[in-house]
DNA sequence: TATGAATGAGCTTTCATTCAT
DNA sequence: AATGAATGAAAGCTCATTCAT
């Protein structure tokens, strides 16, 4: 509740209320969450398929049934497991700093956390995972704009300063994650929201 | 001039000058350079040492007589290429962003854009690259810190606040580049700065 | 009417009289077509039976469920597509050019340009498909050794010639095909017919 | 001395004068060495490189080193081990029969019995065998034409008949090993060398 | 009879690394 | 210092075959 983004226990727990114990519903599945892990871990690259098979309690062969080439696992779960929500959201005008806060504290990403650290590791190289992380970073953006135009008064304040903010805020909320995960250092996105949203008055 | 970072040709350009005939430099430094340019572009792992020694123009062996192991080599090119300069700067009382985007335009970093690109991408997973990257964020965070204070009058704006516009003036230097090459949406530092300058007032 | 052997559109011109509707006949024919045109593309090694059962539009499973081996399609279709003739023909005193030529025309072999490429193709390393050719190679011989020896007058001209004359004549006609498609060199059974005859008077 | 073409036998000890003991040779040459025999035996879909560099006695990886793909080892073979002899042979006016014999006798074709398996069973799906073996087809045609040019008498006979009795002659020699291989039936180029002289007078 | 998930041995290929020269 | 052949573990992937349903 005081994090902005899930943990990865708080993310599992809630997935796992819906299947058994490991290993975890079906083949496919089980693929897809054991290569979820080893990604996050170390590396598409570095992951070798038995691995992931090995990790999934499913014969190696079997993960090549499911998914023809190795890339084709991380297409997979980028497609099904990093959806961008695009969606109209409420106008509350007037709370500029509240309404970033509340995009902060729920990113439009459906996304474990192990999915976030996939999407942001491998987009450099895969096609795919770059687009989906366009996406995102257009997303937050669009949001960005979209609750400190109908917060601020009137049409005052001219538009490459608000573009400014709303990329930068998009920025902080896409890489406070890595950032802590790299330098160590924690970056609170709520006050953020109130320092971006205090500079344009 | 107008560029906030160095552009690929023009690092290219102002190191070629220091060294000459083409193959340019020794065996050595080719081999540095041949693995900076691959592992930009495809990743460490992706890379393989034989490809690294193709481009270099270097037979096989010469890469591992001068790196016994190919993780030498990302490490020697983090050593001697992604250089932090930590050394304390002449302060500029009143001119809070000025001085950011003075910060900006001169990250303390002797790097190539394909170094920058390595030193995110490889983060991750390899320790002594992280170490750096933690280096360069907290070298960062001290100078805006340090600008915005002196920019500032007096003791006034709490502390927690400066911290927050801190952090997020080097989340937007340091991602700006990652951003830009993987959504193709551009920042412009200066408006940053001016943004952030003015929310502390 | 005027080529010595049937063109592949005008076999399956005339097998698809019998059959019907589209895809063609039963799962099991299915199979066959497809492993005879597979088979005869790339070779029996070079062809997965999943290509096979994706080509007749069959689940893989029921490939296997008709031929428990993958060596079994090749056998059925060696059994059942390449049908070696072996009965008297008439004959025709005087006429050996004649007869020859309608040798030529008349193999005495009912199967598609396809399983002929298959016969000569895998006969070196399948017992099944060797023992098959070697029953066509000898049913030629002889109906050429039976045509030349009627057409001769009395029981002039030595064995060994005629002997010669008939392997020859069954070596052009065995092996006509593959030239033309190894080399693009037609060569024109006729012709061949009325040399050889004409070489025994 | 009987036989139109050298046996293995032969061929082997004609090789292994210049060499040693098996391993004989450098690696790159005993790799050939095993790819030869293995591919004749088996046919190249069906061997593996594993078994070539185990008969080679190298490593799996030396296969590799040499032979960046299992194609280029087929391919190589063809190229130094299956030369076509392109040369103008002298001319005999008058003895057609003894010019085919020498012909058949000695091929214009470097290879050992081996390769000329592999020659005509790798021609169907392997370009480069195929061009080979038109090569030498073109080859054959030319030679015995020309013989049977020279041998024969003015400019009678008309051109049709010539051809016919060069291809004839070219398709009996091409192929009586392979005949004598699947169906055990012998040839003696002799017999038909005077066949089809007589058969053009 | 029909199906496609499951299996694992084995395939081609890659690659970091060693080493004799 | 320089070289490229040699090595073998391990990678991604293929595929005939089995089997529960």
């Amino acid at each position: 509740m005081d994090s902005p983004l899930q943990t990865a226990k708080a993310w599992s727990r809630s997935r796992s209320r819906r299947g058994g114990q490991p290993p975890d519903g079906d083949a496919r599945t089980r693929i897809l969450d054991a290569a979820e892990e080893l990604f996050a871990d170390g590396g598409y690259e570095a992951t070798p398929t038995a691995r992931i098979a090995e990790l999934a309690g499913v014969p190696k062969g079997l993960v090549f049934h499911y998914f023809p080439r190795k890339i084709d696992v991380l297409i997979a779960l980028v497609d099904e497991r990093a959806v961008v929500v695009e969606e109209e959201v409420e106008a509350v005008p007037g709370d500029a700093a509240g309404a970033l806060s509340r995009l902060a504290r729920r990113l439009p990403l459906h996304a474990s956390p192990a999915m976030r650290r996939i999407l942001f590791r491998e987009a450099d190289t895969h096609l795919s995972v770059r687009e989906r992380l366009g996406r995102l970073n257009a997303e937050i953006i669009h949001r960005a704009r979209f609750a400190l135009e109908l917060a601020l008064p009137g049409g005052r304040g001219d538009a490459a300063r608000l573009e400014a903010a709303a990329a930068t805020f998009a920025a902080v909320l896409l890489y406070q994650e890595s950032i802590c995960l790299l330098t160590g250092h924690h970056i609170d996105p709520d006050a953020v929201a109130e320092l971006i949203a205090g500079a344009l008055h």
